[in-house]
DNA sequence: CGGCTACTATGACCGCTGTCATAGTCGACC
DNA sequence: GGTCGACTATGACAGCGGTCATAGTAGCCG
């Protein structure tokens, strides 16, 4: 999944989207992403003149790619697509992950919107965009279940709002009844939504 | 509603989660807060001796308190106590700061939760407690509009849920489309839980 | 070989952080 | 008055933050 194999340039960017999703963005420092990353440190003015800035904007962004492509995956992993069985694989991926290694981390795009969204405004934009380029192909996948369009981009937004939000609860108890719980209560709510 | 009129311990612990709330944890500094409280420095070390850790972990308790007692003063501002309606009271108090202030700050909870989830566990413990203090007053007003208790815990769970991951989206996009939605949406399923 | 570009390697700078130490002020109480 | 406690006021410290400056290496091209 994580190739060793790559650039150090997306290394670090990789890097610094695991380091912010676990400490936030202002307890990450250049100097522990590139150690992170096994890149030396002079590449990072190198590869990210804007500094710092730059490069967690490119972890965001990086972070909503990856979060797009996962709705595919996992729309490929359902037998019998449904919105509730989307949603349950959106969370299941979080609750393992919190079952295997631990509630460490959580969603850089939540952790770049709570520590630059006042300060950094291109960092709230590259929130912004990475959430939209996450909403999409949910929204999309809704439609292609049968959800009326007009509903679609509401219940992307609902179910990516609850996810967000159980994820947070979930770290702060260490517990993962807060994924669950979301999902058994929206579940049937998203399915209804496929009816004519 | 924010009296000045407060001992300066106090107006400390205000500031710290109103600084928090805007900026994260890690880059809100404790000189920071004493001059935003109009608090002497000196004061920091004497009523707070466990550090930023204790400040931020009473701003955080602070934040769960007054989200509680907010849930009972907007159940008395409804003349027809409905859980949609509470539901969107809570998040219209968002929506009309962000109206009315801009996008510039989040919840605490959530804030020190992203910041400190895996470094500080006390905090991380204070945040725990925190979304505890705010679902209680919301899971009993539910079971008071005739929801089954085991499913009030639950809804509760659900509306703290999509109300803070829709604050995310909202500050991140800066727009109140996200709060809007998440009410419109989640509004039936919670009504039709107060039925038989 | 010379020259050029891509990348790496360090070291220094300044600013800010949390924390400690020490001295000072003020008011109440015996 | 004298003493004690609560609170305030500063200054210093050590550490880490991001960033700039400069020098170095490697490889390709002509």
């Amino acid at each position: 999944m994580t190739q060793a194999r790559r650039g150090p340039r997306e290394r670090m960017v990789f890097s610094a989207a695991q380091l912010i999703r676990r400490q936030g963005v202002t307890a990450t420092g250049m100097r522990e992403v590139a150690a992170h990353a096994d890149a030396p440190r002079g590449s990072l003015q190198h590869y990210f003149p804007g500094g710092k800035e730059q490069l967690v904007n490119e972890a965001v962004a990086w972070a909503g790619r990856y979060a797009g492509k996962r709705v595919d995956r996992f729309l490929a992993g359902l037998d019998r697509p449904t919105p509730s069985g989307l949603f349950a694989a959106m969370a299941a991926q979080w609750a393992d992950e919190y079952a295997a290694d631990g509630f460490a981390a959580g969603c850089p795009v939540a952790a770049a919107t709570v520590d630059c969204a006042t300060s950094g405004d291109s960092t709230r934009n590259a929130a912004a965009t990475a959430f939209a380029t996450w909403r999409g192909p949910v929204a999309e996948a809704l439609t292609d279940m049968g959800v009326p369009p007009s509903r679609a981009e509401s219940l992307a937004t609902l179910m990516i709002s609850a996810l967000e939000g159980a994820i947070l609860m979930a770290r702060a108890e260490r517990d993962v009844r807060s994924l669950t719980t979301v999902v058994k209560e929206l579940g049937p709510l998203l399915d209804a939504a496929t009816g004519p």
